[in-house]
RNA sequence: GGCGCUGUAGCUCAGUUGGUUAGAGCGCCUGCCUGUCACGCAGGAGGUCGUCGGUUCGAGCCCGAUCAGCGUCGCCA
């Protein structure tokens, strides 16, 4: 093993600046071993960090023998130290796939920093490993091209939104992990107290009570980059923990809050990914979300609204329909304009997927072929009025074929959503490289547990309603909030609300929800005895970033921009946890368990050593 | 918690109707090779077919259970 010299004549350089710019140039580069290509005579090795891979040359004739011969055993992954002279390639040999690809050091000393076990898996190249195997050796995933480039994005993207929000006077606060759990919403992750026997700390499944209480405090404007804790059953690309870029400001209106928001998304997208976002987004009501594309988080990459075809079949006397109308339901559908050439079996498919995976009663289909209509439906819902008003009410012509979801209104737009983006993924026309950003407005302030029937709120019991409207008479339903949703090609990147200020609206909201006097007292009585001390109007909104930065690299899961995630079961295979504890501390935290401790076997079948 | 898919070499995957010694590509090891760049060529090693049980003369393949991974729904104010 041959020294690097001490000298000082070399200059130590990343992998990817070298250019011909540096010919003649005496350096030393240090990284892990990318690829190498011993000829018997000369020895290519590729050396590779976060910037770039250079490529350097041993060659027996020029390199010291100790170099030479150490290069020739060098393997993946081992961590080296190459010193020599830049030069030009040789004409011919350029490579431009690599951005240093018009030169390479000549190297004549090596020192091997460490050498590298054979790699689980491949670094380069596409093949699809087994994500299991990612995770126990992130370290070595993360080495990856494209998840360095993913974390590093996801690094520009933060820092971007940091350097806005900063700009237009947000303070950046820190709020605490340890506070207090309460039984609304999700499940929390609760701490054991060992000071307090008995007693647990809960992990903030959101920063919302802190921040509001920071706008009390006169702060004026704050974001955190915050840390979210959530106890949930697990569901596909949902972590237990998460992060939002969380914002709260003082005496906003709801446009104000837009404006912020859209001025860090469009700073974001800017910086990290050089995309120019149009700004003012869409704005679309909740309703309207609902009736034009079944769902209130509207893919707007492309069009195929629907529409109610009610009218078309009121007249006719197929039961089915009828019933559903007769129970004051809708028939929602789409037009899926040149899709009357599907086979029947094609049609059968989308129907029994609707059924299977869209919880639909059933899908209707009438197809207006060349060579006559052929439908799913019996003669009796066919009349010639009712096609006629299909085809004017959906804008269907010949060649066309048009969907029908019966049920609830809100039953059948959610089928018919489903279908939208089915068909829509079908023809590629939700292209991962654009983004459609939209606001949903206007959302209902409460909505009914379908199983309990309990009125609950749509967003959390600390967003204002809508002004000019009486709390106590009418319909609780019919309430609308001053909540707002910002949605980018389909996903929900982020909620906010105007809050409550007002103690006095805020005890009227939670007896609409059905909390006791004595439960508010022991939840909230800290922040209604804040709002006592005067307390200024205030909201704000909090973003996904795991989200935001998925869909910015058109990453299918959010585990590909998170550097360390758990698996689908919330488990950390890399450190294997969670995992018992030594009884010493359950008995310091006076805790006794009541299961038998499962030994801990992570990854069983994979496991090596 | 429900449902679905998957589990064969270090990795990605084949494996026919249940039938002799379970294969391929990549990786790994050895040798050759002086302009390659996922170098090339030759040879070699490497398997509890996730686990347990059952059916059978015989199981990678059929049946049951179980474990694990992924997907999906419930749930997630």
């Amino acid at each position: 093993m041959t020294s690097v010299d001490n000298t000082g004549t070399q200059r130590f350089v990343t992998c990817g600046e070298l250019g011909a710019q540096d010919a003649g140039q005496r350096v030393a580069v240090r990284g892990w071993v990318n690829a190498t290509r011993d000829h018997g005579g000369l020895i290519f090795i590729d050396v590779r960090d976060r910037y770039g891979v250079t490529q350097a040359v041993f060659d027996p004739r020029t390199s010291a023998r100790e170099a030479y011969e150490s290069a020739a055993h060098l393997r993946s992954e081992d961590v080296i130290m190459a010193a020599g002279t830049v030069r030009p390639r040789p004409a011919g040999t350029e490579n431009a796939n690599l951005s240093t690809g018009a030169i390479e050091v000549a190297a004549d000393a090596l020192t091997v920093l460490n050498k590298s076990k054979t790699p689980p898996f491949p670094l380069h190249g596409d093949a699809d490993v087994d994500e299991a195997l990612r995770m126990k050796y992130r370290y070595i995933d993360l080495r990856r091209a494209p998840m360095q480039r993913n974390i590093e994005l996801r690094h520009r993207a933060l820092k971007a939104a940091r350097d806005y929000l900063d700009a237009q006077g947000f303070l950046e606060i820190e709020t605490p992990m340890l506070i207090k759990s309460t039984p609304e919403g999700a499940r929390d992750f609760l701490v054991p107290s060992r000071l307090h026997a008995g007693e647990f700390y809960a992990l903030p499944q959101s920063p919302q009570l802190f921040k509001q209480l920071l706008m009390v405090a006169g702060f004026h404007r704050y974001f955190q980059m915050a840390r979210c804790f959530r106890d949930e059953d697990s569901r596909a690309d949902r972590q237990p923990e998460f992060s939002q870029i969380d914002i709260e400001m003082t005496f906003p209106t709801q446009d104000d809050v837009i404006a912020v928001i859209e001025g860090t998304l469009a700073h974001m997208f800017e910086r990290a990914l050089g995309t120019h976002v149009k700004t003012p987004f869409v704005r679309l009501r909740y309703d309207e979300a609902l009736a034009d594309y079944g769902s209130d988080k509207p893919d707007l990459r492309f069009a195929m609204k629907l529409s109610d075809f009610s009218p078309a079949f009121a007249g006719t006397e197929f039961k089915i329909f009828a019933n559903e109308l007769a129970k004051g339901h809708a028939i929602v559908g789409l037009v899926d304009a040149s899709g009357a050439g599907r086979s029947r079996r094609e049609f059968d498919t989308l129907v029994q997927t609707a059924a299977a995976e869209w919880g639909a009663k059933g899908l209707a289909w009438i197809a207006f072929a060349s060579d006559g209509v052929k439908s799913s439906l019996p003669k009796a819902a066919l009349t010639e009025a009712a096609l006629t008003q299909v085809r004017a009410i959906g804008g269907a012509g010949e060649g066309d074929a048009v969907f029908f979801a019966a049920d609830e209104r809100a039953a059948a737009q959610a089928i018919a959503g489903k279908l939208r983006l089915h068909l829509g993924s079908e023809r590629g026309l939700r292209d991962p490289a654009r983004f459609e950003f939209c606001w949903v407005l206007d959302f209902p302030l409460f909505e009914r547990d379908p199983e309990s029937g309990a009125l609950g709120p749509m967003h959390h019991p600390f967003t204002a309603p809508a002004p000019g409207q009486d709390l106590l008479t009418g319909d609780p339903l019919a309430l609308r909030a001053q909540h707002y949703d910002v949605v980018l090609n389909g996903s929900e990147l982020g909620s906010g609300s105007i809050r409550i200020h007002d103690p006095n609206v805020q005890r009227k909201v939670f007896e609409l929800l059905g909390y006791s006097d004595e439960q508010v007292q022991q939840r909230f009585g800290f922040l209604l005895e804040a709002f006592a001390y005067g307390a200024p109007p205030h909201g704000g909104m909090a973003l996904g970033i795991d989200r935001i930065i998925a869909i910015m690299v058109g990453a299918e899961s959010i585990r590909e921009v998170i550097a360390f995630p758990k698996n689908q079961r919330f488990q950390d295979l890399m450190i294997d946890a969670p995992s018992a504890v030594e009884p010493q501390s359950l008995r310091e935290l006076r805790l006794r368990v009541d299961q038998p401790a499962q030994p801990s076997q992570p990854n069983q079948s994979r496991s090596q050593s």
